[in-house]
RNA sequence: GGGCGCGUGGCCUAGUCAGGAUAUGGCACUUGCCUCCUAAGCAAGUGGUCAAGGGUUCGAAUCCCUUCGCGCCCGCCA
């Protein structure tokens, strides 16, 4: 366990007791204490009704009572505060020690957890290119599985391939009956055949008389005619694998694919909608069946849930049900990355496996949408930014950068820098705020390579890797103690909190407060780099200082990592 | 009509779950700092009734209630 949490459990410890004592009965919350006030503060004020004495008394009284011992200093009170100070010398020693030990594990429990967690993200359907506004899921699906994976889990990523709608056998059909004139935008599937699902969507509203095509050929992919599944699944194909190819330029990549004709096709659709007729909570009209969910919470005008058409085929709901069964025998906890528009249908999916008798649920990260400041995104009104578009815009706006600062390197390496400065500001942008706020794309903010942003860390880790590649070789065998300085202090509890950090983003399933962390840590290091020299300090203290740096460029380099980020080593 | 989410300086944002010591950072703006480990940096300054009102509490950005604004949803679509 790191320093910050055993010292935390230790205080917490010392203070039940102390509890006990007094025969009081509050819960102990730590706070973390203001600057110079120590590391951890406890809040006196809630005794003071029941031991009728001011806060400040008690205060002073409990920390008399509380013998400094482990990895605690000192403990004093400050008004109604008492007030506990770790032991640097030794909280330094430990963190620098573990980082230098662990590198890249740096931030891991000492044990896996050996708990599977199969996160399941991006699953946008493959009529077309990702734009910005569907790249949030990717983004924020990415960034935790790697959390987790970091934090210890057993993670698997998944794209659920959506091959039996409408929307596909449209594209389908325009692909086999249609001509399109004009060249894609670019040289990719996704682009090429995007084309044609447009043309046969407008073609389709000037010819309403066509939509029985697209009805026959629906009914041929539901009742598994082999040519119908074979074009949908190969027209399908292409385009997902365009998707992924831009989705790789962002460092993200699935484990694994599954496709939605599969539930179809192994009938677990069927034996989910015989398991739902047999509910006392199913009811049928005119051939559909439902579930009424009002019991279930489930508000609004409707709450009706239909799993059935009239024709007995199943609707999307109903095979992501069985998706999630399929899910449920593969791993012990699924997370879903889920736009804030699926809220009401997961709760329908919920509610079934409830009627079901499956006690497991998905566990859902919801995200609000991105959109342009004259709207919401929407591929057929041409309101909308393409992710390669951005994708090459950011790439090229670090290149300026990159030629401006560095015209000692060469062309590839300037070009090798500005990708991961381009791409990594991008990932950072996204990914810093609460995923549940909007986001308003503007290009200055996706662009912005200064202050909160990815450039600003990933600086802070080159300046690192330029000391050390300085530094030559060095001893070791450091004493923490000639770290004295604020600036010396103040980074090695940002580092020293790293791991605490990852485990809160992986346990609580968020992303941005690493990314809020990994922004403070490079503030801190970079004051640190300001004010402290390293290379010119000499002997024990130059040693100290360079496993400070070392330490500190794991910290940014796991954290970077942690974020889909990649950390050059220059810049 | 109902459900869910969001509302923090001109703009973006942390803190809200587990209420506590002067509300976190960034952008923009003003002013300094490259004979010194990369200035994508550092330092200083201007700017806030934490949407509004009420309540609970010794103490509220945080909990409760009401109202307002914005977003999403309420299909035998996916």
């Amino acid at each position: 366990m790191d320093v910050y949490s055993r010292a935390r459990e230790e205080i917490e410890a010392a203070l039940k007791a102390a509890m006990a004592e007094l025969k009081q009965d509050v819960p102990v919350v730590l706070d973390k204490a203001p600057a110079g006030m120590g590391d951890l503060a406890f809040p006196c004020f809630p005794l003071s009704k029941t031991m009728k004495k001011a806060p400040a008394v008690i205060a002073k009284e409990l920390a008399s009572m509380i013998r400094p011992r482990g990895a605690v200093e000192k403990v004093d009170s400050n008004g109604g505060y008492v007030n506990f100070h770790l032991k640097f010398a030794e909280l330094a020693h430990e963190t620098l020690g573990a980082a230098l030990s662990q590198k890249q594990t740096y931030g891991r429990p000492d044990r896996p957890k050996g708990v599977k967690i199969l996160v399941e993200h991006t699953s946008v359907n493959p009529t077309g290119p990702i734009h910005v506004g569907r790249a949030r899921n990717p983004m924020i699906g990415d960034t935790l599985a790697r959390i987790l994976r970091q934090a210890g889990y057993d993670v698997s990523t998944e794209y659920y391939v959506n091959d039996v709608g409408r929307q596909v056998v449209v594209m389908t059909w325009g692909v086999k009956n249609l001509k399109v004139g004009v060249e894609p935008e670019r040289d990719k599937d996704d682009y090429r055949y995007v084309l044609y699902y447009q043309k046969a969507n407008k073609l389709l509203e000037e010819e309403p008389g066509r939509e029985k095509e697209i009805g026959d050929m629906l009914y041929k992919l539901e009742h598994g005619d082999p040519e119908t599944v074979r074009a949908t699944h190969e027209v399908c194909d292409s385009v997902l694998k365009a998707i992924m190819q831009t989705l790789g330029r962002l460092n993200i990549a699935v484990d694994r694919f599954t496709w939605e004709s599969k539930f179809v096709e192994d009938r677990s659709v069927d034996g989910i909608i015989e398991r739902l007729k047999k509910s006392e909570h199913c009811h049928e009209q005119d051939g559909a069946y439902y579930l009424e969910l009002e019991s279930f919470g489930i508000a609004g005008r409707e709450t009706k849930w239909f799993f059935t058409r009239s024709d007995g085929t199943s609707v999307y709901t109903t095979r992501d049900l069985a998706y999630h069964m399929d899910k449920f025998a593969r791993t012990d906890i699924a997370v879903n990355i889920l736009g804030e528009d699926h809220k009401l249908a997961m709760q329908e999916l919920s509610a079934a496996l409830t009627i079901m008798g499956v006690q497991k649920k998905p566990e859902i990260l919801y995200y609000a949408f991105v959109s342009l400041p004259e709207g919401r995104m929407s591929t057929r009104k041409g309101v909308v930014v393409n992710l390669d578009d951005l994708l090459d815009e950011a790439v090229e706006r670090a290149y300026e950068e990159v030629r401006k600062r560095r015209e000692d390197l060469s062309e590839d390496r300037m070009r090798e820098i500005a990708r991961i400065v381009g791409i990594g500001a991008l990932r950072y942008n996204i990914v810093r705020v609460q995923a549940e706020k909007q986001i308003v794309f503007k290009w200055e903010d996706a662009l912005n390579f200064e202050g909160s942003s990815a450039p600003f860390i990933q600086y802070a880790h080159a300046r690192a890797c330029s000391i050390l590649s300085k530094a030559g070789d060095w001893n070791r065998d450091f004493d923490a103690a000639h770290l004295a300085t604020d600036h010396e202090k103040e980074l090695v509890k940002s580092i020293a909190g790293f791991p605490s950090v990852l485990a809160d983003c992986a346990d609580n399933r968020r992303t941005h407060a690493l990314a809020v962390y990994a922004q403070d840590l490079a503030a801190q290091f970079n004051q640190f780099y300001r004010f402290v020299p390293v290379l010119k300090a000499e002997g024990s203290a130059r040693n100290a200082r360079l496993a400070l740096v070392e330490a500190s460029m794991w910290a940014l380099k796991n954290s970077l990592n942690s974020l889909g980020i990649e950390a050059p080593e220059e810049m």
